[in-house]
DNA sequence: ACGCTGACTATTA
DNA sequence: CTAATAGCCAGCG
């Protein structure tokens, strides 16, 4: 799945509308934690993909780094859709507790083997194209 | 303040 | 094909 042209900085600037209050310390965090909810049941996506969509496709090790807090953040966020580029369950380690995150994905009908997702390119969910950036 | 680390990715050798 | 490299930038010692 091509990662398509580069997307302008301007397109962190469109959700920075998302955020309700002024804050702007949570605000790359937010953005992560915001497209990551929108991912659909039963579909994945990867950190790069959300990157992306927030204009950082360079920063995709910030959305990794967003994703250790999500446990945090209420709602919940569903880190557990959000994988590598290749489908790869890299951040299982940071689960709690250890493994929920596979049990989770195949909960939802998403089938993982050997760590990673089957069938990825066809679970793959693009916050890009779905939110229209 | 400085440098290292990391749930990443794309490019180059 | 695999391996190394370079960007990214928020935390932490």
């Amino acid at each position: 799945m091509p990662l398509k042209k580069q997307i302008p900085p301007s397109a962190s600037e469109k959700l920075n509308h998302v955020k309700p209050s002024g804050k702007k310390d949570e605000n790359f965090f937010s953005l992560v934690y915001e497209v990551a909810r929108q991912i659909p049941k039963g579909r994945v996506t990867s950190y790069g993909a959300i990157a992306a969509c927030l204009g950082t496709r360079l920063s995709a090790r910030m959305v990794g780094w967003a994703m250790n807090g999500a446990g945090n953040v209420r709602p919940k966020v569903p880190a557990h859709r959000v994988v590598n580029r290749i489908g790869m369950l890299s951040g299982k380690h940071h689960f709690s507790p250890r493994g929920s995150m596979e049990k989770l994905l195949r909960k939802e009908g998403i089938r993982v083997k050997n760590d990673q997702v089957v069938d990825f390119d066809k679970l793959f969910w693009d916050p890009v194209k779905e939110l229209g950036f």
